[in-house]
DNA sequence: CTTGTTTTAAGTGTCGACAATTTAGCCCTT
DNA sequence: AAGGGCTAAATTGTCGACACTTAAAACAAG
């Protein structure tokens, strides 16, 4: 996932963007140590470089540190997934309210114009909706608010930890469609400004989003 | 303010709590720029020491970074109030009413137990409750949702931001007991285990609060 | 005097080395 | 053989120096 904003400047941009990717598509595994002078070999760079990016990756609940002894890649747990989705659907919640009252016409036009989009990926059964196109949408909405803390809570904190346990948990099973019309009324809504339904089928939506991935969970034990 | 978990280890968590609370209590203005030589020389320790610290307080919300020119401790403006306090509303909503599911019952008898306490303060005109009484409240109801995610937004991340408006803003003003019975209401909801009554009850309280903040700003013009 | 360019200095980004702490292994004691 | 304390290796925390970028000062041309 590339964000417009996030252009890497220095080094140390560089080395984060890398490792939190790693650790998001779990090519780190979850749960594992972060080794400061290994990862400096491995990625080229200084120790301070990669210290930066630790801490960074801390900010994101990605990793964890105990002070003289080294940080971890935070582990994937069941009450951690739970935890995360009750506070998504009491931010991006309040998102969606906020982005039928604040977002403007012309950012709502290209929404649906960016629906439409999705709607023939999902007609021809493009696996690519449900990752990118999914987070595309949320993405969007996040920035409609127009509310700085809110945007950087969800964006810069969550949202990777979100994506996390959604490509290691492998979820590509079919919630497409369901999931695309959901999409379609939250637009509606905010097109409507209807800020108490557009928040309702919101937190409706994650809610669903949650059980979804919790009962797949349940079917397969997975490692958790 | 001092948090029981936050006990320094390293030199750069001193730095960091040092600096956090010359930037909370204005000791260092709000937008001036952050030399990191210049604090280098003045907390005695080295350039990386500092770095870390300002990346931690960037974590905050506190400062901001731009790459190649320097950090900035963040400007307080009338939006930046209202966006944060939006936020406010709703995590310490969510907060509420986890609490009201998940505080055990000790711990609640803790936080009634804190009230009495407060009680006496407010009765004695004690100026104390103002600041820290009210953080420790909302400290105490945010823990007790058991959330580690929204403890971590809250305490680490949007708390010390609210406290640097209040205190530089010049909070003194009554709304000492009026904010008490609200905050005796909202422990009782969560004793009786009223999740919808709790989660009303904080977001009325914290809505109060920012008015009450932002009618103080109205008649006296302040810096913003 | 103004504008655009070059130079220069101040400040940040990065690095490798050293100091302090933790952990694991070894030895000694019981 | 089990347990505790000591030693040594590995890892993190801290430091000062160097490289690079940016912004301001000095300068030249119009």
């Amino acid at each position: 996932m590339e964000l417009a904003s996030e252009k890497p400047i220095t080094n140390a941009d560089r080395t984060f963007y890398q490792l939190r990717k790693d650790i998001v598509e779990g090519v780190i595994e979850a749960g594992s140590k972060l080794s400061e002078t290994e990862l400096s070999t491995k990625y080229s760079v200084s120790r301070a470089v990669i210290r930066e990016a630790i801490n960074r990756l801390m900010s994101c609940h990605l990793v964890e540190r105990k002070a003289n002894v080294g940080a971890r890649v935070v582990a994937l747990t069941l009450s951690g997934l739970a935890e995360l989705y009750q506070v998504r659907e009491a931010l991006e919640g309040m998102a969606a309210r906020q982005a039928a009252r604040s977002m403007p016409e012309a950012e709502i036009a290209e929404l649906q114009i960016l629906m439409n989009d999705h709607f023939e990926r999902v007609k021809s059964g493009d696996t690519y909706y449900q990752e990118a196109g999914d987070v595309d949408f949320h993405y969007r909405i996040i920035l409609g608010s127009k509310n700085q803390h809110l945007i950087s809570i969800l964006i810069d904190g969550l949202y990777h930890l979100v994506r996390m346990y959604r490509v290691q948990l492998g979820m590509a099973g079919p919630r497409v469609t369901t999931a695309y019309d959901e999409h379609r009324n939250i637009v509606q809504a905010i097109a409507n400004r209807d800020e108490e339904l557009a928040e309702l089928l919101m937190r409706r939506h994650i809610l669903y989003s949650r059980n979804n991935i919790e009962n797949k969970l349940r079917l397969s034990p997975s490692t958790l």
